[in-house]
RNA sequence: GGGGUCGUAGUUAAGUUGGUUAUAACGCCGGCCUGUCACGCCGGAGGGCGUGGGUUCAAGUCCCAUCGGCCCCGCCA
C-alpha cells in the first residue's frame, strides 16, 4: 500500500503535467472532476488549482486500483501514482492543456469521499444564493480561482513597487474613534467603557496623516476599510484599499508615483503596457463633456450644450427651461438605426431614474428629422443643432432639458447605456483619466449645509481661500481621482497641514471649534507640532481587480463576500448573540 | 427609505384563460459497457411549487403580507 503524503510526496500539479513528462512516474493529488466509467477502462479527470489531467484506470491494474476506481464520484479527493503516457493517436483532447498526455494509474488512494455537490462546477448559471451558501465549492471553479490568483499577484506587485520606492507599510488600528462626516460607521461596543463604542475605519485617513507628522515620509498599506452603507454591484461593506501618503510633495509627485504603480501592475499581472503620463481632465470639463466625474472615455458620444441655440426655440419647453436657469444638452448616437421606436420610448424610463422628466429624440434623415419635437423647431434651429452636433443621416440625437444636475446626470448615464447597447466599447481598452480640481465642498440639501466633497482635511487651492467664506461652493480642492474605464479606482488629495487653514475649513463646514476639537482634536493638535506638507491617495483594490478580470460583480473578486443585504450566506453572519454577551457590554436590544 | 426583477425536484428551467396522479434536461441511484473526455445504452428514485394568510367547489397559477437572491435610485467624505 502506498503511503501518500507522508512518504510519497506529490510530484506535480495536475495542470502542470505535460509532454515533457512522458515516461515519468508521477504522483498527483486532487479532486475527481468527472469520471467516465466504461466498465473496463475508467477515465477520471483529476483537478487541482493548476488544471485538469486525465487519469486512466485499466482493469489490469488489479482490484485494489481498478476495483476501487468504480467507487469514485464527483469531488472525491484522490491520490494517484502512475506513469505519464502520450495519448494514443487520435485520442488527444485539444480543449485540455494536458490533452496530449494521460496518466496510467498504478496506485490509488481515495483520501476522502464527498457528498454529491449541490451544483456542478461546470454550470455557469447557478443562482448566487446557492453559490454563496456553498462558497467553498463555488471557489473550486477555475474562473473564480483565477480572479483570486490575479488579485494576489496585484497585491504582491503593489508591495514590491512600494518597497522599491522607499515606502514603509504600517498597520493602523481597526478599533478607532467614530468621526462625523462621511459614511456611516460600523460600531463596536466597548466592554470596558460601558456605553461607549469603537468605530471600524472607513479609511485609515487620520492615522496615515499622523504618520506623516511622525516623519515616516512615505507610507502605504493594503488595508480593509468598512462602511455601513447600502451595497451595489461594485460595493461591499468591507473592502480593500491600497492606501498611500507622502510628505514634502505636490499633486504631481503623487500622480507620477501612482502612474508608475499602474504601469507596473498592468505589466506584471496582465502583460499590458500603459502609456504614461495618463491623460487629465478637470472636474468641470468632465461634467460638461461626459456628465459624470468618473467618465468612461473609451468611446465618444460627448454631451453637447445646445442652450444658446434653443433658448428662443419654438419648442416651449426648451424656452422655459432656459429661462428658468436650466440647460439643454444632447448626445448623438451614430448610426443607431437599429434602435426601434419602442427602444427609444423605453429610454425615457431609463433617464427618469435620474430625475429627467422627459427625453426627446430625433432620427436624422437626409433632408429632415423624424422626431416628436420636429414640428416645433424652426428650420434654422434644426440646422444649427445638426451643425453643432455634426449629425449625419442615420444618427439619433437625444435631448434633455432640465437643471444642470439632472441634465448631466441623465445624459451621462444614458451615454453609457447606449454605448453598451450599441456595442461601442472595446472590452480590452484601458482608458485612464485623472480628474482634477474637484470642488472642495458641496451644498447638501439633506444636511442644509456645505459638506466636504472629498474629506475635511483636503487642502483648497490657496488662491481660492478667500472664497471659503463668501462662496464655499466655488473653492477648488487639491484633490484628484483616477478613473479607469468609467470606474473610480482611486482618489486622494493634498492635505491641510496648517492649523489655521484647517480651522477655516471646519468653519465653512459649519463645524464649531468645540465640535471640531472633540471629533478631531488629536489631529488638530498634531498639526501644531510640525506637520510637514503632505498628501496621499487610496485605490480600491477590489475594483481594480474587477476591471483586470473583466468581472461584473465585486463578489467575484472577493473570496467570501456579503450579499446585497450585507449578510454572509455561508456563515450566517450577522447573528443574534447571547444575553450574557449583551450584559457584558451593557447593551439592550430595543 | 424607494423602484424593478426573480424564487417550482440537488441544479437549470417549462407550466396555457385557476381544473385529474406538477413537466423536461442535467445531476443522483442500480444494471450493462476496454478509449472516453458533456462517454453511451437500459431501468429507477426524487419536489407539491420560498413562507404565512385569504378568495374559490378547486390555487405554482388570483389577492394580501412576509422572507430571501440580484439590479438600480437615495446613500457611499
Amino acid at each position: 500500500m502506498t503511503d501518500f503524503i507522508t512518504k510519497d510526496k506529490r510530484t506535480h500539479y495536475c495542470g502542470d503535467v505535460g509532454i515533457s513528462d512522458i515516461g515519468k512516474e508521477v504522483i498527483l493529488m486532487g479532486w475527481a472532476h468527472r469520471r467516465r466509467d466504461h466498465g473496463g477502462v475508467i477515465f477520471v479527470d483529476l483537478r487541482d488549482r493548476e488544471g485538469i489531467v486525465q487519469v486512466v484506470f485499466n482493469p489490469d491494474a488489479g482490484d485494489a486500483v481498478h476495483g476501487q476506481a468504480h467507487r469514485i464520484r464527483s469531488e472525491f479527493v484522490l491520490a494517484v501514482k502512475g506513469k505519464v503516457r502520450k495519448r494514443p493517436d487520435g485520442m488527444e483532447n485539444p480543449a485540455l492543456k494536458t490533452g496530449g498526455i494521460e496518466v496510467i494509474v498504478s496506485e490509488l488512494e481515495i483520501m476522502n469521499e464527498s457528498k454529491t455537490p449541490p451544483f456542478s462546477l461546470d454550470d455557469v448559471e447557478i443562482s448566487e444564493n446557492v453559490r454563496l451558501k456553498y462558497r467553498y465549492i463555488d471557489l473550486r471553479r477555475p474562473a473564480i480561482q483565477q480572479n483570486l490568483f490575479l488579485r494576489s499577484r496585484l497585491a504582491s506587485a503593489t508591495r514590491n513597487y512600494f518597497d522599491k520606492n522607499g515606502f514603509i507599510e504600517v498597520e493602523t488600528p481597526f478599533l478607532g474613534k467614530s468621526t462625523p462626516e462621511g459614511a456611516r460607521d460600523y460600531l463596536v461596543p466597548s466592554r470596558i467603557y460601558q456605553g461607549m463604542f469603537y468605530a471600524l475605519p472607513q479609511s485609515p485617513q487620520i492615522f496615515k496623516q499622523l504618520l506623516m507628522v511622525s516623519g515616516f515620509d512615505r507610507y502605504y498599506q493594503i488595508v480593509k476599510c468598512f462602511r455601513d452603507e447600502d451595497l451595489r454591484a461594485d460595493r461591499q461593506p468591507e473592502f480593500t484599499q491600497i492606501d498611500v501618503e507622502m510628505s514634502f510633495i505636490t499633486e504631481e509627485d503623487i500622480m507620477q508615483i501612482m502612474e508608475g504603480l499602474m504601469a507596473v501592475i498592468f505589466k506584471s499581472c496582465l502583460g499590458r503596457e500603459i502609456a504614461l503620463p495618463l491623460p487629465r481632465l478637470t472636474y468641470r470639463d468632465a461634467i460638461s463633456r461626459y456628465g459624470k466625474d468618473n467618465p468612461d472615455v473609451r468611446f465618444g458620444m460627448e454631451l453637447v450644450d445646445l442652450t444658446d441655440i434653443v433658448k428662443n426655440s419654438g419648442f416651449k419647453l426648451f424656452q422655459e427651461v432656459a429661462a428658468s436657469g436650466g440647460i439643454i444638452k444632447a448626445i448623438k448616437a451614430e448610426k443607431a438605426a437599429s434602435l426601434s421606436r419602442k427602444d427609444l420610448d423605453g429610454l425615457k424610463d431609463y433617464v427618469a431614474v435620474y430625475g429627467a422628466k422627459g427625453l426627446a429624440w430625433a432620427k436624422v434623415n437626409a433632408a429632415d428629422w423624424t422626431s416628436p419635437i420636429y414640428k416645433f423647431l424652426q428650420p434654422a434651429e434644426v440646422g444649427n443643432i445638426g451643425k453643432k452636433m455634426n449629425a449625419k443621416e442615420g444618427d439619433i440625437i437625444f435631448f434633455v432639458a432640465d437643471t444642470p444636475r439632472v441634465v448631466n446626470d441623465s445624459l451621462g448615464n444614458l451615454r453609457l447605456h447606449l454605448a453598451k447597447k450599441l456595442n461601442l466599447i472595446d472590452p480590452e481598452a484601458l482608458a485612464f483619466t485623472w480628474i482634477t480640481e474637484f470642488p472642495l465642498m458641496e451644498y447638501s440639501d439633506t444636511e442644509k449645509r456645505f459638506v466636504s466633497t472629498h474629506h475635511p482635511f483636503t487642502s483648497p487651492f490657496l488662491e481660492d481661500l478667500p472664497l471659503l467664506k463668501s462662496d464655499p461652493g466655488k473653492v477648488r480642492a487639491r484633490a484628484y481621482d483616477l478613473v479607469l474605464n468609467g470606474s473610480e479606482i482611486g482618489g486622494g488629495s493634498i492635505r491641510i497641514h496648517r492649523k489655521d487653514v484647517q480651522a477655516q475649513a471646519f468653519d465653512a463646514l459649519g463645524l464649531s471649534e468645540e465640535e471640531a476639537r472633540s471629533k478631531f482634536g488629536f489631529l488638530l493638535e498634531a498639526l501644531e507640532y510640525g506637520a510637514p506638507p503632505h498628501g496621499g491617495i487610496a485605490f480600491g483594490l477590489d475594483r481594480l481587480t474587477m476591471i483586470m478580470t473583466h468581472t461584473e460583480s465585486i463578489r467575484d473578486v472577493i473570496a467570501f463576500p456579503k450579499t446585497q443585504k450585507a449578510a454572509c450566506l455561508l456563515s450566517e453572519a450577522p447573528s443574534k448573540v447571547s444575553i450574557k454577551q449583551l450584559m457584558e457590554l451593557s447593551l439592550k436590544i430595543v
